[in-house]
DNA sequence: CAAATAGTGTCTTTAAGACAGTATAGT
DNA sequence: ACTATACTGTCTTAAAGACACTATTTG
């Protein structure tokens, strides 16, 4: 849907992109955010509709200027994201900056990159009232349909490739889940990531060894079989990473 | 030596910092590189005395802009630590970037920071003609001696930390080392980084077991005892991760 | 009680850790 | 031959993997 051919971008230029900036210039340095959440088909990213000149009508990553009263880059990151969908993140972390002197035709961008990871029970709050303004797209293999604005496509392949790095050796995954889930729950989330399937008395040694889950007594979500323990990160919680990999 | 307290910027300001700057405001963007190296009393950094007016006097990384010529991020850093020190680093990586509305009198700043390895073997190439320019600082524990200009310290800390959590788990502690080198002398250098020793035996079934290594037939430096078998990364090595920590 | 999924126990397998023992150089 | 360090082998130990078995719910 919406395979918009490459708009050219129509603003004047008076030839070569770097010549035609000050002689002392800065880059423009601009923010990204890579939001992933995980469906039951797979993963998905947010990606929103430009409309605006450079690469207007491509998909892009939700980005923005970083403004000085911002507090920190990563609480520039968090505002890019709620004024773009009006959603906050359970997780949002720094990815990798960007240089990048080919994409910008406003010449010489560089581009902090953030994760964000947004659990399946929240994407409902996603603000889509402009329908084709942000949507969900899902992730097939390294990268997604549309073909995206700028060098968006490479930083979400690294965003992709470290989520499902970190799924092998951190609790990272749980940020993809309910503030309460069950160890089926994480193991699928984790069995997705990682394209494999994990063998359940393993992971439940492993996952419970580390102690940084507590259980909740509320049971599960009834089905017509034994119903499942819910657990919820420790109040204290921090990423743990494991001291192999899974 | 040479601990010069805070030395107060002097260049005109009026009133606020962020107030000071144009309204559409970028930050200023810097590269940063935190050159590391190990002797044999342990870690050592490489820092700059600053003769220029922000923190004149002090102690700094290695820093600068980014220019319309660089061909990327990194190329940035490698030309900034050459420029420095006339030194090429054998690994550099990005670690991470700090916004910083502190500690740059000029008002924001934005610091891409890089980590650099350099083996002791090539200490003797960095460009001392100015002595008390540049100079290798002992790392105790997590820091360093002097009181280091802008958010330096911090940047320092976070390059320090890297490479001792890399040595658990990666082979990037080789980049420390000279091209050829024995088993026990990178055994020792992840035993420096890591602060305990390992076991000789299994330390050897690891690293041979990874198969980046390849033994190199010439011998060793000679002492009054058995040598000990050259090593050398293969032709297409990069940095391998274990499995398991050590 | 049948179906379905949750959760546990046990045996096997793998790899690390401990450490003794052998190898090879210089003096 | 002695010393010092390199290197190997073997036994022990810890944890993961395989997989069978038990548990608990609904219909």
């Amino acid at each position: 849907m919406a395979k918009t051919p490459l708009a050219k971008p129509s603003f004047p230029r008076s030839g070569r992109r770097v010549a035609s900036r000050p002689p002392a210039s800065h880059p423009l340095l601009t923010i990204a955010i890579v939001t992933l959440t995980l469906r039951e088909d797979g993963l998905g990213t947010l990606l929103i509709r430009r409309d605006e000149t450079p690469y207007a009508g491509r998909w892009a990553l939700p980005r923005g200027v970083i403004r000085p009263d911002d507090m920190s880059l990563a609480g520039a990151a968090r505002r890019l994201l709620a004024q773009a969908v009006g959603v906050e993140a359970s997780h949002i972390e720094q990815l990798e900056t960007f240089g990048d002197t080919k994409h910008d035709p406003r010449g010489w961008a560089v581009t902090v990159a953030y994760m964000a990871l947004l659990p399946a029970d929240r994407l409902g709050a996603v603000r889509m009232h402009a329908p084709d303004k942000a949507s969900w797209w899902p992730v097939v293999g390294t990268s997604v349909a549309p073909n995206l604005a700028f060098d968006h496509a490479h930083i979400l392949t690294a965003a992709i490739a470290r989520l499902r790095a970190r799924a092998g050796y951190t609790s990272l995954p749980i940020h993809l889940l309910p503030q309460k889930f069950t160890l089926p729950d994480l193991q699928r989330v984790h069995e997705q990531l990682l394209g494999r399937s994990l063998d359940k008395s393993a992971f439940r040694k492993r996952i419970t060894g580390l102690e940084f889950l507590e259980p909740v007594v509320g049971e599960r979500r009834p089905a017509s079989n034994r119903p499942a323990q819910l657990w919820r990160a420790k109040a204290d919680h921090r990423t743990v990473f494991f001291d192999r990999l899974l």
